[in-house]
RNA sequence: GGUCCUGUGGCCGAGCGGCUAGGCAGAGCUCUGCAAAAGCUUCUACAGCGGUUCGAAUCCGCUCGGGACCUCCA
């Protein structure tokens, strides 16, 4: 099996990943709160574990892949008073709670489907873990680590802490920083410490999303649900917890509270967070009002884009950079992506239809088959690395250049050897479209060939070449199509 | 203000002590009826100033830019 290495957001470097399960992997991934559409950065940090997925069943691991829909509990705006957000949407649009997260949610399976993500192992639902969630809340509260205040349960930070924990320790805060520079919110005065955090809410009256619960109606605390299904599908200790960057606090340094705080042990092995995708420099935010939704990205209809761009294009670009980079989003990037995946693309067409010719006259080129086999290794010395996908690619180019030799008649296939050919053939298709996930994407304006096809039809009609002409009915009859010769014009339909 | 990240050639983006990353764009060549495609060759780099070292995009210091987080964000 390949040695992988992760960066471990816990102790800030590079380790060798070892499953705590031998050749078992549990990940989990934050998914998104589904009140609202899922813009490009979203997407590129599911990329990012969606490569890593494939790259663990690739390299031989059983993995379960956990990815949550947060349905419930997410306040809007700053403090513990807000609004939950579903509840603010539907309230909004006048819809059942429920009817915006199943809107959003579609939204969010479509574009995961757009961009040729693989479904998680689980796709769990916080509304759906209620009972988990208030199990772990009276849990919390028994072994005095959370206190009810007014309806509402809190965390106990300094109880936390004083149990040899160390609140703060992913993002690297120290408690007496956080302290001095904690903002006036509302709903502090419950609390026993400005930094503990809800884990249940009591909900007002008009409240539309609310349960009951031994300490009234409300509903649960952002982070509980992530700990809650977490340890139901993987255990109370697995092996990876991914999410975007963003969310290393206070997110996951609350699930790593929670989780320790109810059964003692690190929830988490290896943690990893994906940067960033930005825009001038600026992070792409749904509250910054300058995230791309990938409905406008592949119309091309939004004010900053000077073209429409494809699903797969944009998975080629994401790829290009290392996962813990920045990334920026920009036209002239996107262009060049663009031309990239398709070159790639072409070879990967025709990679699939090489084939071996044995000839006893052509010598071996070493140096030529040694490139070859350092590029394949490359990839996986490159994807071992941190999942250095940008690394990674550029293998893929060299590769490339061997397939597109072989294919444009420039070199023999002998001349690498058989066992090479093959090797590079099968790894170049296995490497492009199940590791990275790339695919082929079909012409979408089949229409205009048609009609150059029927020029050319009407060309031959009117220089009376039948032979031509019936021809080019045999070719569209072959594809169930038909020619449809009328006195005022020449059109085509589908065959009936 | 605190914590942390970052500045690479025309653009994007790897590398993080010595070995041409790669993509896109530009130039030349081969092939071609002409193109396109493909292959070959090639030009532009490591923000600035010091230091460490036989050797520094790579380590250290300072200066100047850019950004993230500090209870909305992937």
């Amino acid at each position: 099996m390949q040695t992988l290495k992760i960066y471990n957001s816990l102790t800030r470097q590079k380790e060798v990943f070892e499953p705590i399960v031998a050749n078992h992997v549990g990940m989990y991934v934050c998914g998104p709160t589904v009140y609202n559409f899922v813009h490009l950065g979203n997407v590129r940090t599911f990329m990012t574990f969606d490569v890593l997925y494939r790259y663990l069943i690739h390299i031989g691991y059983k993995v379960r892949y956990v990815r949550n829909i947060t349905d419930v509990g997410h306040l809007v705006g700053d403090g513990d008073e807000g609004e939950d957000k579903i509840g603010k949407m539907a309230k909004l649009e006048q819809l059942e709670p429920m009817e915006i997260v199943q809107r959003y949610t579609n939204d969010f399976h479509d574009v995961l489907k757009l961009f040729n993500f693989l479904p998680p192992s689980i796709e769990p639902s916080a509304t759906g873990h209620m009972v988990e969630q208030i199990e772990a809340v009276k849990d919390l509260i028994n072994k005095g680590l959370a206190y009810e205040a007014n309806g509402s349960v809190y965390f106990d930070i300094n109880k936390y802490n004083e149990a040899g924990n160390n609140y703060g320790k992913l993002s690297g805060r120290i408690l007496e920083d956080l302290l001095n520079e904690t903002r006036e919110l509302d709903g502090q005065a419950e609390k026993r410490n400005p930094l503990d955090f809800a884990i249940w809410k009591k909900a007002a009256p008009e409240h539309i999303m609310q349960w009951p619960s031994p300490w009234g109606m409300g509903f649960p605390g952002w982070h509980l649900e992530c700990t809650c299904m977490s340890a139901k599908y993987l255990g109370k200790q697995f092996d990876i917890h991914g999410g975007g960057m963003d969310l290393k606090f206070p997110h996951h340094e609350c699930e790593i509270a929670q989780g320790t705080g109810l059964t003692g042990v690190e929830p988490v092995k290896y943690w990893m967070h994906s940067n960033m995708l930005t825009v001038n420099g600026q992070k792409m935010s749904k509250s910054l009002g300058n995230s791309f939704l990938p409905a406008e990205l592949i119309t091309g209809n939004h004010p900053l884009l000077e073209q429409a761009y494809s699903p797969m294009t944009v998975r080629f670009f994401m790829l290009q950079s290392q996962y813990r980079s920045t990334l920026d989003f920009s036209n002239d990037a996107l262009k060049a992506a663009q031309k990239g995946y398709r070159r790639l693309i072409n070879g990967l067409r025709v990679s699939k239809n090489l084939e071996f010719v044995a000839n006893d006259e052509v010598a071996i080129d070493e140096k030529k088959k040694a490139e070859i086999e350092k590029s394949i290794e490359g990839f996986y010395e490159a994807l071992n690395d941190d999942l250095n996908t940008a690394v990674a690619i550029a293998q893929l180019f060299t590769l490339l250049k061997y397939v597109n030799m072989i294919y444009m008649n420039q070199l023999q296939p002998s001349a690498i050897g058989e066992d090479t050919f093959e090797k590079l053939k099968a790894k170049f298709v296995d490497f492009i479209e199940n590791i990275l996930g790339l695919e082929e994407e079909k012409p979408t304006n089949d229409e205009a060939v048609i009609q150059g096809m029927l020029e050319l039809y009407r060309d031959h009609k009117a220089k009376q070449e039948y032979d031509k002409v019936d021809q080019i009915r045999t070719y569209f009859k072959a594809n169930s199509m038909s020619i449809k010769d009328m006195k005022h014009k020449i059109d085509w339909a589908w065959e009936e």
